[in-house]
DNA sequence: CACATCTTGAACCAATCAGTCCAAGATAGA
DNA sequence: TCTATCTTGGACTGATTGGTTCAAGATGTG
């Protein structure tokens, strides 16, 4: 089984993304990653680098394509702040709810370990969460129906209760539960926007 | 350097407490342990169990300890459910600000590493959860001035904004940054109580 | 068919893991 | 002072860690 390509890249790379995320960086090791992906451990090696760097291209994945996700929500933020916020944690719920892929969150995960993580790894997870607020306080701006000040703040809760959704799923919160989250900031942003 | 208890019990319990709580389950080592508490691994095995007992230990010590301040933070509740609300996440923000403690949360930590950790240390970490819930569920409550249902909601999004701020924390949030974050909630509270 | 190219599985390495054991030595009571 | 008791530190185990190397073999091209 040689001579060219051999394996799905795409899909060993998302086979190790589901096994870092579903158990973190320092409860995965090779072996499991060689049994995720189906690839040996000196494939892995030579055609994904090491653990380390292994891990940064997953994290840039899956920033990659729920930031994607979380884009798409925030489009109607100018004419539907509200509505816009509620989508954008409809990504976290259904990413959540959905049994193909763990709950949690990658960049939650890789938060939490940021004093025991490479200090790439750890540079590029507080850039994607530094990304993440970007994305809403441009978002929270742009109807202009906020003032500056309560957009800032409207960001900086919604990606910290965004992340919050990871603990409490992991803890056992049920659907039920994480919308209740949710809701009350979502309410509070409605509340704001009143005259 | 025997004949009697040698160490200060309390001193290595804390010592080894600060540690799981730095560095999360999966990367503290026993010889972190003896390190961090200047126990020979024999004597740590002896006196306080194997890693997975000690890890316990630790968890009931943390929930105890933090348990107590965010009760008393509560206490007024009834009469001042705003001010206890913000004397609630005083707790978490002090103790996120003390140099001498890590900042994180071992309760965070540990839900994060749930699907990794023994089952007995995993119930732990969802009762500590609950406990917390029922804690702010009770205070809020307690003034009657919410509904039932406005009160459960706003213990379930308290809760998860706490742990958030573990994870902000863990991303290099500053202080006012955290204070931003629970901002909005403290905010929506004093909204909800208007008549 | 034959060659060059690439992947693969397995073996190997030093380091570290959690856990166990025991002789050495210090203490307290007699 | 003598002795029973208990803690202590170090040595040790077998398993596992991340990382590396290499011969065997499969493939596409000539």
């Amino acid at each position: 089984m040689a001579g060219k390509k051999q394996f799905d890249m795409d899909a060993a790379l998302d086979a190790a993304m589901t096994q870092f995320w579903r158990e973190g960086y320092a409860d995965t090791s090779l072996d499991d990653l060689s049994r995720a992906t189906g690839l040996n451990r000196s494939s892995i090696y030579s055609s994904l680098g090491g653990k380390d760097t292994l891990f940064l291209r997953c994290l840039e994945r899956y920033a990659a394509r729920y930031g994607e996700k979380y884009d798409a929500a925030l489009a109607c933020a100018a004419a539907e702040p509200v509505a816009a916020l509620r989508a954008f944690f409809d990504v976290t719920l259904e990413r959540i709810a959905d049994p193909e892929v763990p709950d949690g969150c990658l960049i939650a995960q890789s938060a939490m370990a940021i004093p025991v993580l490479s200090p790439g790894v750890a540079e590029h997870t507080r850039k994607a969460l530094g990304l993440q607020r970007q994305r809403l306080r441009t978002a929270l701006k742009a109807g202009g129906r906020l003032t500056d000040q309560h957009a800032e703040a409207f960001a900086e809760h919604t990606v910290a209760v965004n992340q919050s959704l990871a603990v409490m799923s992991r803890a056992g919160a049920s659907p039920a539960q994480l919308r209740t989250i949710v809701g009350v900031t979502v309410d509070a942003l409605s509340q704001a926007l009143r005259p």
